[in-house]
DNA sequence: GTGGTCTAGACCACT
DNA sequence: GTGGTCTAGACCACA
């Protein structure tokens, strides 16, 4: 069972860690994604949250759903979602980042032996 | 007038924001914080939100009320405030960053280099 | 539909009227909290006002939210309860209260007396 | 300077302190009562607090106010006071104060005993 | 003028 | 159905 932040809701956090795993590659291309089913029992949530985290998927491309069958991950689903992510990433996400960083008069150092360590 | 995110609730942005000029100086300790009434009217939105983030910072002890008179920023807040939110950042925030770099084959390393480029 | 003190604010006191029946056992661990709603049309006050006086026992993790579903008695809760709660009589309101018997000239015979009578 | 309560006016419980000082003979029938810019000075607190907490006090009867003089305790402010505060703590809150004890699994028996030991 | 509390009523995310 | 957030607007205590 997955810890869920606060204030984001459920379905875009979960559709987050699908993502993540395609990317990763053990969800890979042609694969089945695990059943709503399967997922609301073992995450403890409601199979509605699910469909809505696996729709949002769908509606990028990276999911397929074959119908009475499941959802499938789409081919070139992790290309693309590497170059979605990256973009997004150092468009949005970093650029806040570093900004904290310098607020909070981080060094690299700091940062990277942490990460290290 | 500030933008604000989507999914995170205003107060809680804006403690951040107030947290921000705490950290950064431009509101210094034993000084007034702006009234709940003039951040309403500036920011466009409802004296309550203003005064529940206005209460969370009271809660950590960076603001005093001064009854009748308005907040001020804490003796000590600053060097609290840097020091809560390194320790926020080192151990929940980066962790999770740097295994997104990792995850999407970014370097961690070029990233901070390119930010003081 | 319960009585208010003049100048306590209601959500303070409606937390307390919880808390107690933590305590009292009439409201068991594990058990859901009357909702927002309920409590709010029951006593006819505004459901924000319930849901501040619910977040404060949140605060004290003797309630957990659960989303969408409800508000549930934390485990542990009734022994955190009285144990907070005999801390602050014994360490704050007692000594006051010692104070003002000493004051008036009160004897114990007349406050046991006149709590059996 | 005294430390207020959150939610009682201060007014109330200035009151509150001066009628406790009539009790105890501090501040002794036919004497002057501190002014009301010397108690607002000494604690901080706005003028017209003060004089809406003495106010209260002459409406029962315990301050006589001499124009152009200040305030005196009035004659048999004292025993009037005493009694008065006597029957409010024997009716209204140790009965209450009784119920908590009861509540939190304490004796009231055994803390009137300890006070005294 | 300051902040605090409350109401009535709306919309959102989740079950 | 659940709680969370926000708005608009009112009144209170205090300075």
């Amino acid at each position: 069972m997955t810890e869920w932040q606060e204030h984001e809701p459920i379905y875009i956090q979960l559709a987050q860690l699908v993502l993540d795993r395609i990317i990763r590659g053990t969800l890979a291309e042609g694969e089945a994604a695990p059943s709503v089913r399967q997922v609301a029992s073992q995450e403890r949530i409601n199979p509605l949250t699910v469909s809505r985290a696996y729709q949002t998927l769908v509606d990028d491309g990276l999911l397929e759903k074959r119908r009475g069958i499941g959802m499938f991950v789409a081919a070139g689903a992790r290309d693309r979602a590497i170059s979605n992510e990256r973009q997004r990433f150092l468009e949005e996400l970093w650029p806040q980042i570093e900004a904290r960083i310098r607020l909070l008069g981080l060094s690299a150092d700091e940062l990277l032996q942490g990460g290290a360590a």
